[in-house]
DNA sequence: TTGGAATGTCAACAAAGCTGACGTATTATG
DNA sequence: CATAATACGTCAGCTTTGTTGACATTCCAA
């Protein structure tokens, strides 16, 4: 009994291929926090703190409302971080000039000094990574991370990444 | 002032390219876990029960240290929620038979259909995304995701991979 | 027979999420 | 202008999932 159909075109989604795709996931995911999780215990943050962090200094002059809709969480998780950052004068709240309302969210100099160790040490294994497949399997990676986000997050993820060019 | 590079080579690590990776992976993962999170939300169970059931389906019989191993949570962590799921009949704790002091854990047949329903979800949204992508794009995928694993996790993931074939 | 391994369990605690309720500016709107 | 809606902060209490530390049991192996 031979193969009926082209082998790769069919066999890539089996079952199995999905599942080793899911494990892929979990583990690499693992990998992709432990650097800046290293970095931050011991200190007072976590990973929440990071992911604050990281998006305010993506798109300085922020939101509090644009931010919670990035992260994911209520206001309430959020401004449980924040507050910390602020208080140690990692993040700087500045009322809105428009609208008074709102707040805009800066990094401190000391902030963007911990932004650069998380993501130095964050970016490093990506690059080792990247270096390692070359850009063609770079490029499959980032193809398939987008077709796997919800649309709204999608979104998101365009509007950060287009306005930083 | 023109280009000295081949630019293709050498562009594709730069910082802002890196930084859209790590943003891809913050939301990819999101989209990843969402559909199990949405059904088990209302059950009893979480994040931590879903990992726990496949991985006792990837593969039957294993022991808790073993579980253990590949979680990466301490013993009283993953005993919490093991607890929940013997007590409801999900999973099967049996003593071992070559040496007693091990427990093999198995899905009951109740616990293999939690197990389906979770991991059809997971595996749509993958199968969706690869399907998109096609086969080209999820090799790289794949390849940058293994590059990205501390190696004790990838030597984890290649056990598990290569015992399912 | 004795030390170490595998497991289970108790207690206490922390990080980070959640809901609900409420207060206070500020802006928008009828 | 009065009132409604928005943006933000905060208090209280709860859940999930992780952590340490301590201790008991059972069993294998030297």
């Amino acid at each position: 009994m031979h193969d009926m159909q082209g082998g790769e075109d069919l066999l890539f989604l089996t079952d199995e291929q999905l599942r080793q795709g899911i494990e892929a996931m979990f583990f690499a995911y693992r990998g992709f926090t432990a650097d800046p999780d290293r970095i931050l215990e011991g200190m007072a943050y976590g990973r929440a703190h990071h992911r604050a962090i990281h998006f305010i200094a993506r798109a300085p002059g922020t939101n509090v409302n644009n931010l919670l809709a990035i992260l994911g969480v209520t206001k309430q998780s959020l401004n449980r971080v924040l507050r910390t950052l602020v208080d140690d004068h990692l993040v700087e709240s500045r009322v809105g000039t428009s609208d008074k309302r709102e707040r805009h969210l800066f990094l401190t100099e000391e902030g963007a000094v911990l932004e650069r160790l998380l993501s130095d040490a964050q970016r490093a294994r990506l690059r080792a990574a990247f270096r390692t497949v070359g850009p063609e399997a770079v490029s499959g990676f980032r193809k398939v991370l987008e077709a796997m986000m919800d649309a709204d997050m999608r979104r998101k993820y365009f509007d950060i990444r287009d306005s930083s060019l």
